[in-house]
DNA sequence: TGGCAGGCCAATT
DNA sequence: AATTGGCCTGCC
């Protein structure tokens, strides 16, 4: 940290690095005993601490480098604030939700990251993903040298097809090692390009994705949510399924709050799952 | 200590 | 179109 000048920022917009790292999704971010927060994002890393005054933070990258990557990283060109207050909210459940969500912001990661992230989740505890994430990352990711640690890359589509079964094992995917293979395959090969249907409509990219093995509805709704930035997708997981059950009478909220609907989705999976602890 | 975890697929009605 | 069993392994 001896060569961590990096550089002040102020953020006037929704911003919590507690609650974005633990809104589930991202899952190699960490909260350092200091306070610091890291994150990654390709062969970048990030760290991040609030400073003593409010919406001042400190970040260990140039003011070019948090201005033209990270701020779309967070999202922060849109203001989260104003659509809080525009989201029609339907009983005092929602209305508490995203109050006690607010300051999580719908991070911009890696599409493929998100494909591959979200095809391990299924049927996997947290904890459990970030251990085989990071098993993966360690196994055929790139090194990098940060001024405090090391970290790996997250691994490129070839980087894990050069993996062999007993290496993929052996990060723990369980039954799930043969959809990452599929998936890296059909990305290297050019049969799903990534980039390209980052133009299609939603409906459109929902589409491509299920193509792929191993994902269904909810991991699609989550890489076009948190790998594309469409914030009106809404992946239905357990939680929403209870909250929905629990909280609305069984009757979908979420066809009601219109383009930003993923948003209130995050707000009221972080809500549901982290109230009461 | 074993049941269960932020689903998906394939087989069956 | 809707329902159901099976799945790998790591965590609490």
């Amino acid at each position: 940290m001896l060569n961590d000048r990096g550089c002040d920022i102020i953020i006037e917009d929704d911003f919590d690095l507690g609650k974005i790292s633990s809104s589930g999704q991202c899952f190699r971010s960490r909260e350092f005993p200091d306070g610091r927060f890291r994150f990654i994002a390709g062969e970048r890393v990030l760290y991040i601490s609030s400073l003593k005054e409010s919406r001042h933070y400190h970040v260990s990258c140039s003011a070019d480098e948090w201005n033209n990557f990270w701020m779309d990283y967070f999202d922060l060109s849109r203001d989260y604030k104003s659509i809080r207050d525009s989201i029609k909210t339907q009983n005092e459940f929602d209305r508490e939700a995203v109050r006690y969500g607010s300051g999580i912001r719908i991070l911009r990661q890696e599409p493929w990251e998100m494909l591959v992230s979200f095809i391990i989740s299924q049927r996997k505890s947290i904890p459990a993903i970030k251990t085989a994430i990071e098993k993966l990352a360690k196994t055929a990711g790139k090194p990098i040298q940060t001024d405090c640690e090391v970290i790996y890359t997250f691994p490129s589509p070839k980087q894990l097809l050069s993996l062999s079964e007993e290496e993929l094992a052996a990060c723990g995917l369980g039954y799930r090692s043969g959809y990452v293979r599929d998936a890296a395959e059909r990305v290297a090969s050019g049969e799903t390009d990534l980039a390209d249907i980052a133009v299609y409509d939603d409906k459109g990219l929902f589409d491509e994705l299920v193509k792929v093995r191993g994902v269904g509805k909810k991991v699609a709704n989550c890489i076009c949510l948190f790998g594309y930035g469409r914030l009106s997708m809404v992946p239905e997981d357990v939680w929403i399924l209870r909250a929905i059950d629990e909280d609305f009478n069984g009757c979908n909220p979420f066809p009601a709050y219109g383009k930003e609907a993923g948003l209130v989705q995050q707000y009221i999976f972080y809500y549901k799952k982290h109230k009461g602890a």
